[in-house]
DNA sequence: TTAAATCCTAGTAATCTAGTGGGAATAGGG
DNA sequence: CCCTATTCCCACTAGATTACTAGGATTTAA
């Protein structure tokens, strides 16, 4: 029941973004650097991230990324659900939006992922990137060195 | 960011547990049959739920197991946790309870990874082993069929 | 033209999951 | 006392997943 560094590395690489975004297109190297995760494996998560429509791209020289939207429009659940697919707890019909589940009258403890799934997806869809990155701006004007070498 | 299948048997196993331990031992083998469980591997979910004090078991014959406490008094927190772990999504210092994190003031995904952890375990104390046992009463009542086949 | 960047695909070591297998210890019933 | 049903305990493993690494193709500003 843990999230995987896809998550993690990618919620700190979105939010390095839109920190530094504002101006002008971010390097995945410049990424990297600064929030200390192996280049080519981010490329593969701002790969998703733009999937995902989350993210724009310019290529050749100056190229980089920069936010898709602004930042009160981007939830960390739809940053999690695109790089882990979806928040919920088991793979099941019923609690994937597919009401047809043949086995919805007979599992009791479906009931339980259901709840579980949809507390999650509560609390993710309603944190914002504008949010965080407020959070961040104030730590910074603190003086306090943020993501100081941790990985989560 | 799923379950295992031990938590997702293991609850099941309880559950089956709850509706049979009333009068007598439960064996290994009848959970497993009646929930499609392997044997041999239901064994090692049960020795993790007896560890954590959730069931207590009789050796030899007519032996078995049976609830260690009422039903009303077992979450599927409990059950979960005694499962799978702990059931935050990161691996944290400060999320698992101890404030000396040297972190603490400089991850702002923390207080993500913080609020998902406290709404599932919010979640699934709220939810007991005695509500799970009415639920599944009551569709049997209905002559419903339960965990036909369903794994989860 | 060059260098900085994204884009794309394939490989891989290490770890984790979901089991399997077998045997020792225990206890009730005949 | 013996048999059988049962828990208890530990070692092994195939397959999947994770967290990368490697390298080359493509694009574009200067």
């Amino acid at each position: 029941m843990k999230l995987s560094t896809k998550g993690r590395y990618g919620l700190r690489a979105m939010l390095d973004l839109a920190m530094h975004s504002e101006d002008e297109n971010v390097s995945i190297n410049s990424i990297s650097e600064r929030q200390n995760i192996s280049e080519n494996y981010l490329e593969q998560l701002i790969a998703k991230l733009k999937k995902a429509e989350l993210v724009n791209s310019t290529r050749g020289a100056q190229g980089g990324y920069s936010l898709a939207k602004p930042m009160e429009e981007i939830s960390v659940g739809d940053i999690l659900r695109a790089l882990e697919g979806d928040l919920n707890p088991v793979d099941c019909a019923l609690i994937n939006g597919n009401s047809q589940c043949s086995d919805m009258d007979c599992c009791v403890t479906k009931s339980v992922w259901k709840k579980i799934s949809d507390s999650i997806n509560d609390v993710v869809d309603k944190i914002t990137l504008r949010e965080l990155c407020n959070d961040s701006k104030e730590l910074e004007a603190k003086n306090i060195k943020t993501n100081s070498g941790c990985k989560l």
